[in-house]
DNA sequence: AATTAACCGAGACGGTACGTCCTGTCTTGTA
DNA sequence: TACAAGACAGGACGTACCGTCTCGGTTAATT
């Protein structure tokens, strides 16, 4: 019934990782068609349609680390929690004002819109990982005295990246290395003992 | 060339937005399709193409209110900003949290992703009112020395509404009274003096 | 109920006449439009259909002589009746042969086929002038004795101009001046006494 | 680039003609449109568009034989020439007075106007094979001494078919038996040696 | 080594929607 | 009230993709 993996063509499905994310930079994610990308890949549409249930499922697998891959990640330490939040806000403002990456991150934010299947996907294998290293250096921060006991880590770490991504989807202000700081240093002030 | 507003169809029109709106909530955005809105609201599609540029635009008017209608808000103010913010986090919470408006706001953020233009018209239209009426709130909070005299006022509203959205947006997790009240202490909790 | 033809804009008549002729010539009778028409003329479209029963009838006024304005025609009369039917069919030849003449005729016949009152028409006012014409040189003949006194000159003139019409309308061959003689006198060797 | 005409579905191609066919009786040729055929043949419109490169193109296919099905026609022969001529034009009468057969007809002609290339597919197919097998009739007619020798064949036969056809595409009269006679006799007189 | 069963490239198929064009009617403002 | 202008409901156009379906032609792995 359901196709072999083992007898998956590596070559084809790395042709259309490819000619995915080419066309994704050429013409962006609403003109995408699943035509487009077999005949840049030089494939049949039916090897698409065989191993990707949806356009945006094959987005995903080409943006996307695999699973496995998904390295482990983990928050520099210099002992000043504010001066190392600073240093990752930063970067990641730096990352959404990437033109190429900016138009990545939109193409999979509209798909996961409409599909929650998706969107727990690009959760786990993208999200997840950066909240988690972040909540680790926050728990070295609260050993260290520098944070609450009682705080609510997980609260905590999505109102660090929260107004970041607020600005870009929206389109609210620029996202400045100054603004990255002004972030940091507020949700710290909340994170304080006290 | 371009149309003339003056001749337009008033009946017309409103027989488009409420089709659009009716159809928005049946089908899904991403199955909504001129045709569909043309024929439920016994329009020619011509005269869809001749108003708005695409498909987003009618969402846009058929969803958000008339630029000239956005009402003046105002935020409660009982003298104690952290109670009035829980109040209206709770508010917004619950909103995001019915399965319609929920629905419509989908559709809003995935054309916002695409379109620029109606990105900047939802922000100037649905947005900024909320933001500019809260931060006169915390205008009046910091008059009365509840919060830092320096405060950064945009990046304080920002940090208030961006937890939540980006909850309801990645759908990590969900958006209870709890997590509303949460976010409104953290976020005094960084505005205070100090 | 229907308009009042003596408030008819000449202006406008004439204007639209001119129009389609010069469409008809440039994009053929398929392509002709009543847009384009009213667009070229700078007329509205509702004074065309006020006036004008169907796109035929418009082209039709446009390319055919004004009934009243229907000429008296007159066969040349040298007594040679062969002679005088060579030179009349070597005109009809030489006028199928020109381009512009071609198409316009040709628009007229596509009308004919799907609109018999059209046909009607287009016999009444620029054929029977002719095969009237031209039955009045036969019947001088008769008179002569060149041709058979029980003839039936109905008969007799298509049979005259039904070959050159068939080559033209079949593209059969050529319509050239030898072809209009050999027409001529096979024809009147049909009509001779005995 | 062009389609592989090996894979094309047989199925289709009958509904399509099938469907054509019917709808050109029940509708006419001009409220004929390729939607419909589309429709009732229970077929993409793409697949039309794929093997034919007009609506007049599939009307002819589905209103003429087959290139190859061309049957070999043969005249009678009594021996009478003009007898069998009178048989052969009584039954082409006969023919462009049937309703059906009129209709069909003027819809090949309407398209012959304006497409040459149909114009000369139609006259190879459907013209040709008629005018050669009277043709031949004339030759043993020769031989038999009833026609002058040195008779131009194809003018001949032109004349023989032209006055119906003319009668009938300009609605001039009635094709009746008694016309088909004159027009027989009178070609006939005009092909007699001397 | 021959067989066989799957994946593969290719692309025809029945469909749906697109955005454009034109039809014939209706409405508005001008002369 | 005829007119120029053009918005309107409707509907066909020809195109682009969708997702499914054959069709040979390679590959494997099994006989």
């Amino acid at each position: 019934m359901s196709p072999d993996p083992a007898r998956r063509s590596e070559r084809s499905r790395q042709a259309i990782l490819t000619a995915t994310r080419e066309l994704l930079f050429e013409v962006g994610y609403p003109k995408l068609t699943i035509e487009a990308i077999a005949a840049r890949a030089g494939v049949g549409k039916q090897t698409i349609y065989r191993w990707w249930p949806s356009k945006g499922a094959v987005m995903f697998d080409s943006l996307l680390p695999a699973p496995a891959g998904a390295p482990e990640l983990a928050l520099p330490d210099t002992g000043d929690v504010e001066a190392d939040l600073k240093t990752v806000l930063r970067a990641i403002a730096e990352e959404f004002e990437t033109p190429y990456l900016d138009q990545m991150t939109r193409a999979l934010a509209t798909e996961v819109h409409n599909d929650p299947t998706l969107g727990e996907e690009m959760v786990k294998r993208l999200l997840m990982p950066h909240l988690e290293a972040t909540k680790e250096r926050l728990r070295s921060a609260q050993a260290a005295g520098q944070l609450a006991a009682g705080l609510d880590l997980q609260a905590a770490v999505e109102m660090l990246f929260a107004p970041l991504f607020y600005r870009w989807m929206l389109r609210i202000g620029p996202l400045t290395p100054e603004y990255a700081d002004t972030v940091a240093t507020m949700a710290v002030a909340a994170m304080r003992p006290h």
